[in-house]
DNA sequence: ATCCCTGCAAAGGGTTTGCAGACGC
DNA sequence: GCGTCTGCAAACCCTTTGCAGGGAT
């Protein structure tokens, strides 16, 4: 899928404030990478991000990947999962509901999910414990045994809802 | 606290039997990382399990911690946990129940919590996008902007309960 | 002109691997 | 005795870091 002009005009536009606000170069090679990163749907790694660029004659080192994806994550543009391999995940965020994430270990594909019950459990256990939870991570392990569930599946674009959302 | 002796016959046994199921040899290096393992109470990495039999005059390789701790994730003796941080932590599985996470950002202490609506989401979330889960991961993420929360706090050493549990 | 940011490559830290010798079976 | 397991160290992989040159302000 091709990047949505009117969505990058907006994270463009929170990227350049996050910038200002941090007294940060704009660079070319930030703004790159945010575009590269927007034109995308998937999960993504920092190897097949960089890859990606490399592919479109777009000079980047992985250094300069990791330092604007650490901007990024920052202000909330792009979110980062550990999702049990090595290397990190990283997904678009703006625009994006807050969802969690299935992983089939057979065939390693990744569904989304929401459950507005995640968010209850949060407050309550945050109360529980005498913490401040200040956000969460949820992943659950699923098995297709390999072609009876995962393969035939289309990929999830948007996170499937479990159940009606109650609140926000 | 001081290694509990039922507990480690039984889980001795569980092992024991694992490898003969598996046709693995019973080492005594596998047995001494069982037993410095169950007379823990803590979330551990390799490294200081490592550092504890070393301190013990046990000598053992890491590789061989390694090769262990992956046997007795195998047959559910030890959970493994990312918890976000570089290494792996690891804890004892037998006898505890099934429980997840939050972590304080600021002081890094991890609490323990049992909450049985999240079997549920797990159910159903399995149940909406045609997946058998088999497991989870609920990682909350705290903040006690140090000295607060966490720093008074006694450690957990049982889960808390947030509710009362309604089924297992 | 300043000095932050980039690219490159080397270092770093946790985990895995290869190999020779040890030992459970 | 066979074949797996161990210990050691090197290799590996992802990420971070150091440094010199380049470009944003």
């Amino acid at each position: 899928m091709a990047l949505n002009l009117d969505t990058f005009e907006t994270v463009k536009r929170i990227f350049l404030d996050y910038l200002e606000a941090k007294a940060l170069r704009r660079t070319p090679e930030r703004f790159a990478i945010l575009e590269e990163i927007y034109s995308r749907n998937d999960h993504f790694d920092v190897e097949s991000l960089y890859i990606s660029m490399k592919n479109k004659n777009y000079r980047v080192s992985r250094a300069t990947v990791y330092n604007t994806l650490d901007l990024l994550v920052e202000c909330d543009l792009v979110s980062k999962h550990q999702f049990g391999q090595s290397q990190a995940q990283y997904e678009k965020a703006y625009g994006y509901r807050q969802h969690d994430h299935l992983i089939c270990s057979d065939c390693q594909k990744v569904f989304e999910f929401c459950d507005p019950r995640i968010y209850n459990i949060q407050k309550m256990v945050g109360e529980v414990l005498g913490q401040r939870v200040v956000g969460h991570s949820l992943i659950l392990h699923g098995a297709c045994t390999k072609g009876d569930g995962c393969e035939n599946r289309p990929a999830q674009s948007q996170p499937a809802d479990v159940m009606p959302t109650l609140a926000e």
